[in-house]
RNA sequence: GCGGCUGUAGCUCAGGGGAUAGAGCACCAGCCUCCGGAGCUGGGUGUCGCAGGUUCGAAUCCUGCCAGCCGCGCCA
């Protein structure tokens, strides 16, 4: 990334306090590019301390800005807008050159996404989870932070244990026809098809069903839990062998849109290294938590929470962190582990390469392993200076519990710097539903929703997989319309391209707020403020390119040289403006960043991605490159292209969506 | 009850003190002997949920209200 305008800002910045005494100097682009590349509205608040005309101040301010290198002109314009020019020439010469991306940052960033329970394939849901996550991931490594990717696997939780009461009592299978049914599973993947968490679906929608008809079948999920705590017997094997099996499969669908991990903590592995002995201790320790002898609480280790929270009877409130039976909460071992994240518990993992499975390049993420078990050469996992738990808004009570713990333990900086990355979920429209599942019985109250929310235990919602066979499939059929010479390879790779596009595309045009109602059709458009859109106006330079050496023989690299020497003067004055719009959508990549990192608001850089792209195809068809018989005016203009395209495919690769070679 | 989020065009959504409130979809009409239509150009719609307030200026900030959703467990 090129910045243009963070220190021009500076130094007029600068020049308006030697005028003015001023904190901060407000800055804004101006609606049009007429009026200029830069502009300040900082005139407005001087007139009220001034007491003078805004105008009248602009015009001062103006003269001097006037003065500073690279700015090519100032105007006044409006009630008192100051509107700077800078040099163009000099600006895509520049923005054609070495990157200037900003140096590492000291400290590290754990970020947490995807945590999906291993009893089955990985929905819609879970997608825009991993999504979000990875953009933020891309989005922190392009700004200069080291970046630690986790994936949490709870594989001692009642999803699991639920799994296992399904596969023994419903499938009747003991661990070897698990393992058959696994090895099936592995080898319709290898063909494209689903793995075993593709039949853990409908098997796991069925044992809820099968709880209801006898609530003393609850006995079996208890037993469960209780065997794969202890890790002994039959069952916990099975309950590992499940687990792994699935975390495997989805690691393979998020590789499907580019989504890898560093590390895969187990839940496991917390308990089998006693990390909430361990925590238990340095919370009793520092009066973060007490012993309740009395109230609704009694014989519970509490935690007093420091928000003005208070429960319906007005008394203070206070979260259980120990059940009176001596057993710890979710809050609690969430607590231990936030902990850990930062280098705070005195206690670390042991690990291992993921045994379960290796990534096609033959690289592996490393995975926690009980105590024993563990390679002595191994990265260092944690010791955090920030975490992101990227985790839906439904968690935000929890995640504040935990923050408070570390808080309470005198961690406050930790606190600051745990951050909850929250996002609404992804829920279907009763019609997408009914559509995808024409069996679903609605009741009359569900079908006059907005919305209806996923349900693992009714097996209703949209895998994952599911979804991108369709965007794959779809994409495969345009892409062979229209290049129906490609060879196979080729047009599915490019194919899978455009799916991801798409995909990563739509997940991230909803600011996180919003529940996305999932819409069949709107998932799987190409057309219209879509990724395949945006990676469309970027093959259509990169053939602008092609063209260039089929026709002329000037390869890349001499085109780059090309482009760099041009004068951006060159440009007839009608065409001229338009030109260099183009050139300062492109050059507002670095402002976007920045502000969706702390927003957290990942749909502006999809927005901004897809202006751009209008921008550069709405210039495609107005200006061309090839037919212009005027070389100075050809260079010129294949600068602004070779401009857009690079801001364009960053945009691009910040989203996690690639650019195909062509469409 | 308390807390959070959401309410903007027919639909899906941007915009979160500042220049004339915008996109996409859908609908209609145009556009290539081309750098391939996943495109471009036009066409028109808005009590920005309602009511007050702050401000030179409010869709945006504040207060209240209405509606919808989500949280608030000795579940995970």
């Amino acid at each position: 990334m090129i910045d243009l305008f963070t220190a021009l800002r500076g130094e007029i910045a600068r020049a308006i306090r030697g005028v003015a005494d001023l904190d901060d100097v407000p800055f804004e682009f101006p609606p049009d590019p007429a009026l200029g590349d830069l502009a300040t509205p900082v005139a407005f608040s001087l007139a009220r301390v001034l007491r003078r005309a805004p105008r009248q101040i602009a015009e001062e301010l103006a003269e001097r800005i006037r003065e500073l290198p690279g700015v090519a002109g100032v105007e006044v314009a409006g009630p008192g807008y100051v509107n700077v020019r800078i040099d163009r020439t000099a600006a895509v010469r520049r923005l054609l050159g070495p990157d200037e991306s900003p140096p590492p940052r000291p400290g590290k960033v754990v970020v947490e996404h995807t945590n999906i329970n291993p009893n089955k394939a990985a929905h819609i849901g879970h997608l825009r989870n991993a999504i979000l996550g990875d953009t933020l991931v891309r989005c922190l490594r392009a700004t200069g932070h080291l970046v630690e990717v986790q994936n949490y696997i709870d594989d001692t939780g009642v999803q699991v244990a639920d799994v296992v009461v399904a596969l023994t009592e419903l499938a009747g299978l003991d661990a070897a026809g698990v393992r058959e049914l696994i090895e099936r599973g592995e080898e319709r993947a290898a063909s494209g098809g689903g793995g075993v968490d593709h039949d853990l679906w409908d098997l796991y929608a069925r044992v809820t069903a099968w709880y209801g008809e006898d609530e003393t079948r609850l006995a079996k999920r208890a037993e469960v839990l209780h065997a794969l705590e202890r890790r002994e017997g039959p069952l916990a094997e099975i309950g590992a062998l499940v687990a792994m099996a699935v975390v495997r499969c989805h690691l393979r669908t998020m590789l499907r849109l580019g989504v890898r991990y560093d590390v895969l903590p187990r839940e496991s592995d917390i308990l089998a290294h006693r990390f909430w002995e361990q925590a238990f201790g340095l919370l009793r320790e520092s009066g973060a938590i007490r012993f309740a002898e009395e109230g609704k609480a009694a014989g519970c280790w509490v935690m007093d929470l420091p928000h003005d929270e208070e429960d319906e009877d007005g008394e203070k409130y206070e979260k259980i962190i120990v059940r009176s039976n001596g057993t710890v909460t979710y809050v609690g071992k969430d607590i231990a582990y936030q902990m850990w994240k930062f280098g705070l518990l005195g206690r670390d993992f042991e690990y291992a390469p993921f045994r379960a499975w290796a990534y096609p390049d033959g690289t592996r993420p490393w995975q926690t392993v009980p105590p024993g078990e563990g390679e002595p050469d191994h990265p260092e996992f944690g010791r955090a200076t920030r975490v992101y738990n990227v985790i839906d808004v439904r968690q935000s009570y929890l995640q504040r519990v935990v923050a408070a713990g570390l808080e309470r333990l005198g961690h406050a900086e930790q606190a600051r710097e745990s951050i909850h990355f929250s996002y609404e979920m992804v829920a279907l429209s009763p019609r997408t539903a009914l559509m995808l599942q024409p069996e679903l019985r609605l009741t009359e109250e569900e079908l006059a929703r907005p919305w209806l929310d996923m349900s693992g235990r009714r097996g209703l919602g949209v895998k994952a997989d599911d979804l991108l066979d369709m965007l794959e499939r779809k994409a495969l059929e345009e892409v062979r319309n229209r290049a129906p010479e490609a060879p196979a390879d080729e047009a599915e790779r490019i194919a899978h391209e455009i799916a991801i596009g798409a995909l990563r595309y739509y997940m991230l045009r909803h600011t996180r707020n919003k529940v996305v109602a999932f819409d069949v059709d709107q998932a799987l458009a190409f057309e219209g403020e879509t990724g395949p859109y945006c990676q469309y106006a970027a093959v259509r330079i990169s053939r602008i390119l092609d063209k260039l050496e089929e026709r002329e023989g000037l390869d890349r690299g001499g085109a780059l040289g090309l482009a760099r020497e041009a004068d951006f003067a060159a440009i007839p004055g009608e065409g001229r403006l338009e030109h260099w719009g183009l050139v300062l959508e492109a050059a507002r990549l670095p402002e976007v960043v920045p502000a969706a990192l702390e927003s957290l608001e990942f749909a502006t850089i999809a927005k901004y991605a897809f202006d751009l792209a209008r921008a550069i195809n709405g210039f495609y068809h107005r200006w061309p490159v090839l037919q212009e018989k005027d070389p100075a005016t050809r260079a010129a203009r294949l600068a602004v292209l070779l401009v857009a395209d690079r801001s364009l495919r960053e945009a691009l690769d910040l989203m996690g969506i690639p650019v195909p070679a062509r469409m």
